[in-house]
DNA sequence: TTGAAAGCGCTAACAG
DNA sequence: CTGTTAGCGCTTTCAA
């Protein structure tokens, strides 16, 4: 193995030069540092990374700590996961792959064993025994999801989060379809099981949808699903049984839209003559759909970065602090139309 | 931070002596033993992890190299992703993430740092720049996915790898199929993608498929589709077209299921009055499609688990090596009948 | 059964 | 601008 000591005897200069040269925390002659830069070239050197840690006491790895629970869409997940390697990676850090599973326990091995500089905790619940974790850490953490039902209560926690304003990504869905003409609005929301245990996320969009509602005067019926054909028939059948002028639909529950299409196909219902839809989800998802759909996208990309960049940024000592809320953007696909189309 | 000498302090004894007792690696008296971990729960010691790494040359870390290219069915990685973790995480090894886009110069990195003590590299292609580097390197690796056509190919690279034996499942589909009394079959295969780059699995399932439908005297109409509603349904038209006698369809793409069955639904054809369908994805898939599905189950989880337990194995000295093909497992579901239902 | 001591490879004062 | 030196916290011979 070549040790930075090769080097620097390969390169006739002491250990700590190459050291600075690596870091850059001092400034080197030009010619020494090119005489430095050719030895780890032609050695083929690399710091090793243990030692490393050991003597500054930083590791350049970010820990990510991941659901593993029911009701999560997978794809989102995955891309939050992807990002957040690619910029950790384009900063310099490494990331560290843990499951929900190990809970508190993984906050503190990875505090207690300096396996990682920071990490970034997803699908944090109301009532998350991680938080008080958390808080207590020397490290820094940002959180994908917010830990509090509002934005003040999550700054109120004191630890950093970022996450797409649920809320007004739901009073956006109304709009749109009220904008339109529509004054009857079913919402097909994720499974029963995400709203029971207090992942804020859905919640908020339900608080943004009603008060949109409200303000806009139209009704709205607000059915949790799980992602199966049968579910979703079920539910839809009964929307339409209960509220038989419903003409708008919201979906947040990635799994459901396919399903929810073939029904409304099978059941002759035309998007968007007869029913419009907009869905919460990726754009992805939205594009490919039989029907393609307007939606409001959930940046999942966009949250893996931001949360990365929050860290780097306080591990650098810059602090930027509390909850970052990303406004939803809409966009108008295929799937929403006048509400007036349906009354002919 | 409690350090070691810490806990050696507070229970009266060498500092040697507790690494001993951390690491079982010699005997120690019972009364020291409890006297020193009494003292370890006391102070709330954890070993710090860049000094064991840099003493011990062992970082109790595996790396997992996912890809992020094209064509590629993201529940699948994820499940395997988990699995990779959470059994690792059960023999003692934490998991970093690194993306495909770094490429070889991930695994010199790996290599080279002394980052990782092994690496599971998934996603690997025919041709794939990383396995001269994974030859050529210090440290083990397990591939999920064979580097080549054939087992035995894949055997004569000298690398370890784990897979479904996508050959077989090929066949196993064909049989079933045959069985049945369908003798006109077409194949939905994955995005054309995913054959131009030369991830064995899709050609060694042609293979499989092809070989099956020889020997039990089958027609067999191959064709790669994009997981889309609209490139299905030009598909599936066309195959009617060119055979119309058609009664028996496999699929292997998962994004392609869901709008297969709402095709033939929207056509008229009965499943499986009018065809049978057997799918090649993960059992979660066939369960919740619109039509329960006759599947190959693609085992994620046992994939991910297997690796980690090879990597572990040869770790620890014992170094079971080459390749090893998971053998199919067809479960009957609602989706297959006997093709003499769909000429009455 | 236990201790003492020499590193592992790198960083960061402290000197010049 | 560069070198010297003392650790970082742990493992592991070598001695007792």
């Amino acid at each position: 193995m070549v040790t930075l000591a090769d080097v620097a005897r390969h390169a006739g200069v002491s250990a700590s030069t190459v050291s600075y040269v690596l870091s850059g925390k001092r400034s080197i002659s030009a010619p020494t540092r090119e005489r430095i830069q050719h030895s780890i070239d032609a050695l083929g050197y690399r710091p090793h990374a243990g030692a490393r840690a050991l003597a500054s006491s930083r590791t350049d790895v970010l820990a990510l700590m991941m659901p593993l629970r029911t009701g999560l869409y997978v794809p989102v997940t995955m891309e939050i996961a992807m990002a957040v390697t690619t910029t950790a990676r384009s900063h310099g850090y490494d990331v560290l792959l843990l499951t929900g599973e190990e809970g508190s326990e993984a906050v503190r091995r990875v505090e207690g064993s300096a396996v990682a500089d920071a990490m970034i905790v997803m699908d944090v619940g109301l009532d998350d025994p991680r938080l008080p974790c958390l808080q207590e850490a020397e490290r820094p953490s940002v959180l994908i999801g917010l830990p509090a039902e509002t934005a003040e209560a999550a700054d109120a926690t004191g630890l950093d989060s970022v996450d797409l304003d649920f809320g007004a990504a739901g009073a956006r869905c109304v709009e749109h379809l009220a904008g339109l003409g529509h004054t009857r609005i079913a919402v097909l929301g994720e499974p029963p099981a995400v709203y029971e245990r207090g992942t804020g996320f859905a919640a908020r969009t339900l608080t943004g949808l009603r008060a949109a509602a409200g303000a806009h005067g139209v009704g709205l019926l607000h059915r949790p699903v799980e992602g199966t054909y049968a579910a979703v028939a079920a539910a839809v059948t009964r929307v339409f049984e209960e509220r038989p002028g419903t003409t708008g639909l919201v979906v947040q529950n990635e799994a459901a839209v396919e399903p929810l299409l073939a029904l409304l196909r099978h059941q002759g219902r035309a998007v968007p003559e007869d029913v419009s839809v907009v869905a919460i989800c990726p754009d992805q998802v939205a594009v490919h759909a039989s029907v393609p759909l307007t939606s409001v996208s959930v940046p999942a990309q966009e949250m893996g970065r931001l949360a990365v960049e929050r860290l780097v940024a306080r591990l650098s000592g810059g602090a930027p602090r509390g909850t970052e809320l990303i406004p939803p953007r809409l966009t108008p696909r295929a799937s929403t139309g006048p509400a007036s189309a349906s009354v002919s």
